[in-house]
RNA sequence: GCCCGGAUGGUGGAAUGGUAGACACGAAGGACUUAAAAUCCUUUGGCCAUUGCGGCUGUGUGGGUUCAAGCCCCACUCCGGGUACCA
């Protein structure tokens, strides 16, 4: 019989469907295993070779762990909101919920072929309003919070309401987007509009005025994460900054918890520095600069408290407001002039164009430790976003101060002993203070790193600031000004301020439109929606909520995804917990895992989920970049040159479709039929071939190198693609695609086969295993599983071949082998395996089989090859008993007739006998 | 600039400080075949010897630690990724 994949891959995905092989439910007398992909966002484009990379690592995870007896939840559902799909509306009216339908069976087909364990009875969608229904309740949720910062977890908004009325907001634990102090009295005197303003600033979600990215092109807001270089990530599209209302999720108050956090998970070290990077902590002093001549003073962040005796001028964001304050009537034009300049930049011309640009604004702060009156200037080098928006310019110690002062000729006043700011700052911690000592405060003669100890104590002793936190991490915009999304629960109430629907109002539905665009007045798209109104009658929000709303809870639905009671039920959550192992991208390092585990923590702060982390265990699959292939026209002419023979020739490359190449060679009958302008196509060739020269590129469709699964599906069937894509290296390497290899593991597979069947016949007997036959399954069992373990999956499949090789070799045929050798298969080839394992007369599916164990007895060795080294370098080997005792075995070492020759005559200094079977002797 | 990775044959890649190059591809030669495909066998880092068993050399560069370094330490070069006027 021959191996024939496709009959056998088609009857075992028939047979795994019919009898609800995936299904899993919850089953408290097994532990539980979470194995999650990063769900896909339907693109038009189909899946390529690339997204299965990490389907399969997991999917052999989620098997394997199967197979050693857990529960395993393993399922797959879509991102499916999300701007192509609006774009490609806008273009060709097509809407948006077509094409994603489209977009998704076209996934689901694919999927399929490939033979994965998903349970897709729990497959979710995020555009489903069963699903977003749940994204809204928690928004919700959100609004209804603050962040009680002496507890450091959320609470109703009612309590804080209480403490205000109480207490005013004077020193209130609450996180809040700027400090507003409002009395008790004051606060029971506010109209409920005021009111409703003044939560606005403690929410968890609110509605906040903030400086976003804009992106004209897109017509919507973009959040941090989603914009590189001031150009957009999707459409590569300027991005301006503007100030506008948005909703927000104040995620910054997660900061900490969101930093320490990543100490308790396994996740691997860049991933989790990018992170912190991220968050950026830095510990440093809030200082307060008196403003000279008023009753005033200006506030400052700094982590350079040691470098107060130089500073020599101060610097506030153009943004800033301060700008007002400080701004005398003799500056005012030129900094109005300043201002404008500014604002017309874009983001990108800011950094494209890093000139030193700035304005004085007329008026002086008073150094607080030296009492020096300082000038005050306005530059865009200074950013409204971090810490206060001022600072302490210190030329002597920071680039950026120094560029500045060189520019305006302000003074530079070095602090560390024989530095030399003569032609740059001397930017590091590091060194002797000197100039820094006077009356209040004496720092001459210490250390960099203590000196900046000593100031913090000295400025909160003083009163002139206090020792600060500051976080790099913003809060997340939440709005986009786009229609396919997930709709707000929120309406605006008589007074024009927001409100949220009841949660037995959701889900609030995406109203149908049949145009796209934003409104002749520029209004959001849902301006187009008619009666788009709450209940009420008053108008509901017209933006929509970005990407990652979506996929920020996603993992907890699939726990129990049909429930119309909950997001997750109590009991399936305390069942599946969070996810063990999640496979996925390292691009959303900054977005998606920063979103989720926030959202997670929220709430969990409620306890609607039993776990602080979302994701224990991330696994980092590397991209499939694309291998372009080309052939070489020589000019003016319709003939191609093979690679090794184009230097002769004058010759422009051209990219050629890959799927006509194989293994770089050209099959030029396809080439002539592939275009009609080379339909005449001559060719020059090497050794009767055409040599394709080759570039590893972004997959694209452009460059002809995209590979789709479902092609090596069709020719090598779906168990060949999973074990070559295993087979290809390391999971987390990133690495061009090229098939090249791939028809070593089709003969493997090929070989195995043959082990079952010669002819017709099938020739796995009932004899018994050869110790050697024994030992080769048993070191094959040991091997695989501690593989899988760590997910080195590409050695596993080496193994595998070593496996099937030494079988062959040995005449194998012993049931008892190959019962065993199935099992550890399955979850890289369980197609085959599925087919192998009813042929050996097994009953039930080969997923409901028993992880083997191996047997240390079977791998001991009678006899051992030692290698004998001279000085550290081995000159040859010798086999001897096990036990053998060791002087006996130096004896024997040194017996040899080549070790005599390599010793010269001379006795050994010291031989020194390794457990890995090293023998080496120093003369 | 800063942070994190990485550099091993013609190629993809193996090597808890212990015989570098597993496994696979490709290539060369051979067997079977009228022929091709498929399959099987042999060789395959480089250099030298190949009527000698073998020898030398070799993991980006230069040093160091060690009986022993691809692996550890120091300095450097190059490549990839992330991030940035973050005070």
């Amino acid at each position: 019989m021959e191996y024939n994949f496709k009959e056998i891959e088609k009857k075992w995905k028939k047979y795994w469907e019919e009898n609800h092989i995936y299904k899993v439910e919850t089953d408290k007398s097994k532990p539980k295993y979470y194995v999650l992909d990063m769900f896909p966002y339907p693109s038009g484009a189909g899946l390529h070779v690339g997204h299965p990379l990490g389907y399969i690592a997991s999917d052999i995870y989620a098997r394997y762990k199967r197979l050693q007896g857990f529960n395993v939840l393993h399922p797959m559902g879509y991102d499916s909101y999300g701007l192509p799909a609006e774009q490609y509306a806008i273009q060709t009216g097509q809407h948006p919920e077509v094409t994603t339908i489209n977009n998704i069976n076209r996934y689901r087909q694919q999927l399929d072929k490939i033979g994965f364990c998903f349970d897709w009875d729990r497959e979710v969608r995020t555009c489903d309003p069963k699903y977003y229904k749940w994204t809204q309740w928690a928004f919700i949720k959100m609004f209804k919070s603050y962040f009680n910062t002496e507890l450091k977890k959320a609470r109703p908004i009612e309590e804080l309401v209480k403490i205000i009325s109480e207490k005013g907001t004077e020193n209130i634990p609450a996180h809040c987007t700027e400090e507003i102090k409002v009395s008790a009295d004051e606060w029971n005197q506010m109209s409920k509009k005021e009111k409703n303003q003044l939560l606005m600033n403690y929410r968890i979600a609110y509605l906040g005025e903030t400086l976003v990215n804009w992106c004209p092109k897109l017509g919507t807001v973009l959040a941090n994460d989603e914009v590189s270089e001031g150009i957009s990530l999707r459409g590569g599209y300027p991005v301006e900054q503007k100030l506008m209302k948005q909703w927000c999720l104040r995620v910054s108050a997660y900061a900490e918890r969101l930093l320490n956090g990543l100490d308790t998970i396994d996740w691997t070290e860049s991933i989790k520095e990018t992170q912190r990077n991220w968050i950026g902590r830095s510990e440093g002093a809030e200082m307060i600069f008196p403003l000279a001549g008023k009753n005033e003073g200006m506030k400052i962040f700094t982590t350079r408290a040691d470098t107060i005796f130089g500073v020599t001028f101060m610097v506030l964001a153009p943004e800033s407001e301060y700008v007002e304050k400080v701004v005398t009537s003799s500056q005012k034009d030129e900094v109005e002039k300043y201002l404008d300049q500014v604002k017309h930049r874009t983001e990108r011309e800011r950094i494209a164009d890093r000139k030193v640009t700035g304005v004085f604004t007329g008026s002086n702060a008073i150094n607080p430790v030296t009492g020096k009156e300082i000038p005050i200037y306005i530059s865009d080098y200074v950013l409204a976003g971090y810490g206060t928006g001022a600072i302490m310019a210190v030329p002597a110690h920071d680039s950026r101060d120094y560029a500045f002062a060189k520019h305006f000729n302000l003074p530079i006043i070095p602090l560390i002993e024989g530095c030399d700011v003569s032609e740059e700052s001397f930017d590091a911690k590091d060194g002797i203070m000197m100039n820094s000592s006077n009356e209040k405060l004496q720092l001459n003669g210490l250390k960099v790193k203590e000196a900046i100890a000593k100031t913090k104590v000295f400025i909160s002793e003083a009163g002139i600031g206090k020792v600060k936190v500051n976080y790099r991490l913003r809060d997340a915009i939440f709005s986009r000004q786009r229609y396919w999304g997930e709709p707000f629960p929120v309406f605006y109430d008589e007074d024009g301020q927001p409100q949220v629907l009841e949660e037995n109002e959701l889900p609030l539905e995406l109203p149908k439109i049949d145009q796209f665009k934003p409104t002749e007045t520029g209004e959001p798209p849902l301006g187009r929606a008619k009666n788009w109104k709450a209940k009420n009658g008053q108008p509901l929000e017209l933006c929509t909520m970005p990407g990652f709303a979506g996929s920020s809870a996603y993992y907890l639905r699939y726990m129990d995804p049909h429930n119309d009671e909950a997001l997750v039920s109590k009991e399936a959550d305390e069942y599946w917990r969070n996810v063990d192992v999640y496979v996925g991208g390292t691009e959303h390092a900054t977005g998606h895992l920063i979103y989720s585990r926030f959202w997670n923590k929220f709430l969990y702060d409620y306890g609607y989920v039993c776990e602080p982390e979302p994701f224990k265990k991330l696994i980092n699959q590397g991209m499939i970049q694309g291998r372009s292939n080309f052939v070489y026209r020589i000019k003016d002419t319709n003939k191609f040159v093979s690679l090794n023979l184009k230097k002769d020739y004058d010759v422009t490359p051209i990219h050629v479709d890959v799927n006509i190449v194989s293994n770089d060679i050209l099959d030029t009958e396809k080439f002539k039929l592939w275009r009609p302008e080379f339909k005449d196509a001559e060719f020059v060739l090497e050794d009767g071939k055409y040599v394709c020269g080759y570039a590893v590129e972004k997959m694209s469709k452009s460059m002809f190198n995209v590979v789709n699964p479902d092609d090596v599906v069709d020719n090598y069937g779906a168990d060949t693609l999973r074990l070559y894509e295993m087979f290809l290296g390391p999971i987390e390497q990133s690495k061009p695609w090229d098939t090249n290899g791939i028809d070593g593991v089709n003969r493997f597979l090929k070989k195995l086969w043959y082990q079952f069947y010669k002819g017709d016949q099938f020739i796995i007997t009932d004899e018994k295993a050869s110790p050697e036959a024994l030992k080769s399954l048993h070191k094959l069992i040991k091997k695989v599983t501690g593989d899988i373990e760590t997910f080195s999956y590409n050695t596993s499949v080496s193994a595998f071949m070593i496996c099937v090789n030494e079988l062959s070799a040995m005449k194998c045929h012993s049931k008892e082998i190959y019962q065993e050798l199935i099992v550890l298969l399955t979850p890289f080839a369980p197609h085959i395996s599925e087919e192998l394992w009813h042929a050996m007369g097994n009953e039930s599916t080969v997923c409901d089989a028993k992880w083997p164990k191996w047997n240390e007895e079977y791998l001991k060795e009678s006899k051992v090859t030692y290698a004998v080294s001279f000085n550290g370098k081995t000159r040859f080997t010798i086999e001897v008993d096990a036990d053998m005792p060791r002087e006996e075995l130096e004896k024997e070492a040194l017996a040899n007739p080549i070790a005599q020759k390599w010793m010269e005559g001379k006795t050994p200094r010291k031989i020194i006998v390794v457990p890995k079977k090293i023998i080496n002797v120093v003369i």
